[in-house]
DNA sequence: CAATTACCTGAACGCCCGTTAAGTATTGGG
DNA sequence: CCCAATACTTAACGGGCGTTCAGGTAATTG
């Protein structure tokens, strides 16, 4: 019973929108993102709010707890959206393949401080949830194994989890970039690349 | 004059094999690669090795010493790996994009931990270190962006600099897949993939 | 108006960790 | 035998950081 929850609650000013827990969450990941999670301190992460450090203990159990709510519903977004485009697509792999890579490269030009909190951060969680992490990206990552062993037949399934995640380094490389090419330009050479390194051409 | 260069001296007990120092350092980047580098004390290093913490204090000057003695090689050696593979063909864009991805994929095959490092803590270094080794990761950029652009002219600089990140991720996704498939089979996965990535087939 | 609640502050505790200091065993050359 | 250098140990300092606590204020509700 370590959070009670408050719900149901006539009586008292109304939880609010859902605000303020949201707004602090997004300044930690921007933080957590620029300078590693062990490089922000929970002081630091105050006063980018506008607050104090132990303020944010009213928000969130901790500093841990921060990043477990940082990082679940992007795993979580992941894989509901990969399922989701597959879904599309139940008689052309082709077709399912490139709606899949359009789906991660929006989500990672979209979401790039998240992605690096994701490749960078992950191991500093606790056993429970990091457990909970890697098996949302096992199955978001079968998704695509799922799809490149029809297109790809004489592949193994050890041998599409290879391509897989090496697709996932090549769109998630946008994040070391910073501007100097157009956006839209970026994700079509991203998409473009990626469907070449799976499928040959 | 941080260090003197301790070599013509035919007094002292000689400096020795250059073991223990690199021993220790190859000690420390396999835990950096697995913890992260606030994730390992000094104590923790001394014990993987068999001293005590204080002890590294007579082989680096610091833990951040430590650090940059584990990445400047790492860098110094992919550039000059790679301006030496991009000479050996200086007619044939073609053959020498072939053999900067056989030789940067055996690299991050090879040394899986440092890959990470790279990834991973670039950005816990000092200033002056830090912009050092991003000034060779810039020049080695620059290989495969002098290569792509003969190789695809209608591309401007910045965007065959995408590419070129992109392959690189790519490539070093290799750190993040244990075993399970056989080392020459995902060195010929990765280039095949890293080659139609780059220019289509 | 009294009471509840959300939200926040300032001070302090306790731990961890990088670093320094002082001292000890071992070794090899003059 | 002595000197100097190497390589290490134990002890301790000092700062930073996550966290807790006791309290304080503004708004909302009955």
């Amino acid at each position: 019973m370590t959070t009670v929850d408050q719900q149901q609650r006539p009586g008292p000013p109304a939880p609010r929108r859902r605000s303020r827990r949201d707004e602090i969450l997004e300044i930690a990941v921007g933080l957590f993102a620029a300078r590693g999670y062990h490089g922000v301190s929970m002081d630091d992460i105050g006063s980018a709010a506008g607050v104090t450090g132990p303020a944010l203990y009213h928000h969130f159990a901790g500093k841990e707890a921060m990043l477990v709510a940082a990082l679940i519903p992007v795993s979580e977004g992941l894989l509901h959206g990969g399922k989701e485009r597959v879904a599309r697509h139940p008689e052309d792999a082709r077709a399912a393949l490139a709606d899949l890579i359009e789906f991660h490269v929006e989500f990672a030009l979209a979401n790039p401080a998240v992605i690096a909190l994701h490749l960078h951060e992950l191991d500093r969680l606790p056993d429970e949830p990091r457990r909970q992490i890697r098996r949302l990206q096992r199955l978001y990552v079968e998704e695509w194994v799922g799809v490149l062993s029809t297109l790809r037949p004489e592949l193994d399934a050890g041998e599409a989890r290879v391509l897989a995640h090496s697709a996932f380094g090549l769109m998630n490389s946008t994040p070391f970039l910073g501007g100097e090419v157009d956006r839209h330009r970026r994700a079509a050479l991203l998409r473009e690349a990626t469907v070449h390194a799976l499928i040959g051409h």
